[in-house]
RNA sequence: GGCGCGGUAGCCAAGUGGUAAGGCCGAGGUCUGCAAAACCUCUAUGCGUCGGUUCAAUUCCGACCCGCGCCUCCA
């Protein structure tokens, strides 16, 4: 069964296949810039890019996939935040680019085939400014800067309907300045390839043919993509708020550079909303994955939680959804275990499969996952399950603390009311517990023994 | 103002022109010193509002109300 996706360009749902040769399938995801810990609304995106991943490979074969996910490691924020620390570009972006690796392996994301850094990509990121400026799509103002032309480029603007849009004054676009450097644009529209160096930049700068200065945001994917898969892509991926102006900036670079076409499938997933609104730091609903497992969340839970509403559509994160994930997890933990571990030969689990290869319904997925595992009666055995399991990239390790992490104190209340409760003193044990509880801390009894885990908030 | 998306049970959330998947919560039960876990059963005459089309609409059409996103460097 192959994977069907909607196309952002043609707006249609459409086949993913590979269309080269070799029939390796090149997908070009647009990763995260490094300069802080990344939220969960960003790893949204990165699930849902993950599972496409998945499914791809399942469908494929892991040898005829190539997945490339770049790193932003040189912009107004990066460079902004080293500035602020005293600290290098390198050593700021190097920290925020581990803990996005920790995260992403927290959250069971298969790392991408090549991860590609801006700042790695100079040379690459040049000659294109160069092919760009030499066939008149683009000019060097003044300062040294060069911006893209885009009256040069006649089907600017397809992918996101620019055309159709008006800025109308009067509204909230109107008070807000134009950029700084607008006045070295030929047009208002025209984008920077490359910015010619300031104060602000610190030592942030590289030679150029038109002077020291950096890359613009946008060309950094087009040149990236064009080294690591080259002139035509089969799939770009990102975020909806990348569609306009990047996806669309990106699409001029690389056909007025490569003259064929850049990306045949686009796909963007919509935005995490979290208790009904936009997150921000104001409103006090920004979680980073560190947040959610200070309270007692795991990293399996949050993925799950994800996934529960379809990638095309806004999802409303809230705590309770969170839990709600914990518990479906701990469902499947036990069903997992009832399951033999080879010998059915029918697929019970199709319908789950069919609901992700038709445009990645995560939620009808999960949906048919739970009706399967509540109709006992079907024959499932464990390598089956695990293979759906595998596409979701959900894992059912059972999340306990370790011994190291339960504070003495509470280690000591926990022996003594084992102890009473050995010894029949079912007060005392009671009592106990109740001390346990108030101290944050749930006391699991088992056969033989008994385990401590903090208690959710 | 332009472009686009959505409003389905307490919460999250699929879906279809033919009479509402699933998860969580809640209620009852089995089991267990207690607690937890696990398992079983139940839980929307209803799908924003009002019209229209139709034998039949939550699903199609229209109007309206409400919410959300994007509109030049935010996944």
């Amino acid at each position: 069964m192959a994977l069907r996706l909607f196309d952002s360009l043609s707006r249609e749902l459409r086949e993913l296949k590979p269309s080269h040769p070799d029939g390796i399938f090149r997908f070009y995801n647009c990763g995260p810039t490094v300069y802080a810990p990344a939220h969960i609304g960003n790893f949204r995106t990165f699930i849902i890019n993950d599972v496409i991943r998945r499914l791809l490979e399942l469908e494929l074969g892991p040898a005829h996939v190539r997945h490339v996910r770049n790193l932003t490691d040189v912009d107004d924020k990066t460079i902004k935040r080293a500035q602020e620390e005293g600290r290098s570009l390198a050593e700021v972006t190097r920290q925020w680019t581990d803990k996005f690796h920790a995260d992403c392996a927290a959250l069971n994301c298969l790392p991408p085939h090549v991860e590609p850094a801006a700042t790695a990509h100079i040379r690459e990121q040049i000659d294109m400014i160069a092919c760009l400026v030499e066939k008149g799509n683009a000019y060097r103002a003044a300062d040294g800067s060069v911006y893209f032309k885009v009256s040069s480029f006649d089907d600017y603007g397809r992918l996101s309907r620019v055309k159709e849009r008006q800025l109308d004054p009067g509204t909230s676009l109107a008070g807000k300045p134009q950029a700084a450097d607008a006045d070295e644009k030929e047009d208002a529209s025209d984008f920077a390839l490359w910015k010619a160096h300031k104060p602000d930049d610190g030592e942030n700068a590289w030679a150029s043919p038109w002077g020291r200065g950096r890359p613009g945001w946008h060309i950094e994917c087009s040149a990236m993509s064009k080294k690591h898969l080259g002139d035509t892509i089969d799939l770009h991926t990102g975020g909806e708020d990348l569609l306009f102006p990047h996806h669309e900036n990106e699409i001029a670079q690389s056909e007025c550079c490569n003259g064929v076409p850049f990306a045949r499938h686009w796909y963007h997933s919509k935005h995490l909303l979290v208790n009904g609104a936009k997150m921000s730091k104001s409103l006090g609903n920004l979680y980073t994955l560190d947040d959610l497992v200070a309270k007692g969340f795991s990293p399996m839970a949050i993925r799950y939680a994800l996934l529960m509403g379809h990638p095309r559509k806004q999802l409303n994160f809230t705590l309770d959804s969170l839990h709600a994930a914990e518990r479906a997890l701990a469902t499947l933990r036990a069903y997992r275990a009832t399951l033999p571990a080879t010998g059915i030969t029918e697929n019970v689990f199709a319908p789950v499969q069919a609901a992700l290869d038709d445009d990645l319904n995560t939620p009808a997925a999960l949906g048919a996952l739970f009706t399967i595992v509540n109709r006992r009666e079907l024959q499932a055995d464990a390598g089956s399950f695990d293979r759906v399991m595998t596409a979701l990239g959900l894992k059912l390790d059972a999340p306990v603390a370790t011994k190291s992490e339960i504070p003495t104190a509470i280690l000591a209340l926990a022996e003594k009311r084992w102890a009473a409760k050995l010894a029949k003193d079912y007060a005392t044990a009671d009592a106990l517990r109740k001390e346990l509880t108030a101290a944050g801390w749930s006391m699991l009894d088992r056969k033989d023994g008994y385990s401590l885990e903090p208690s959710k908030q």
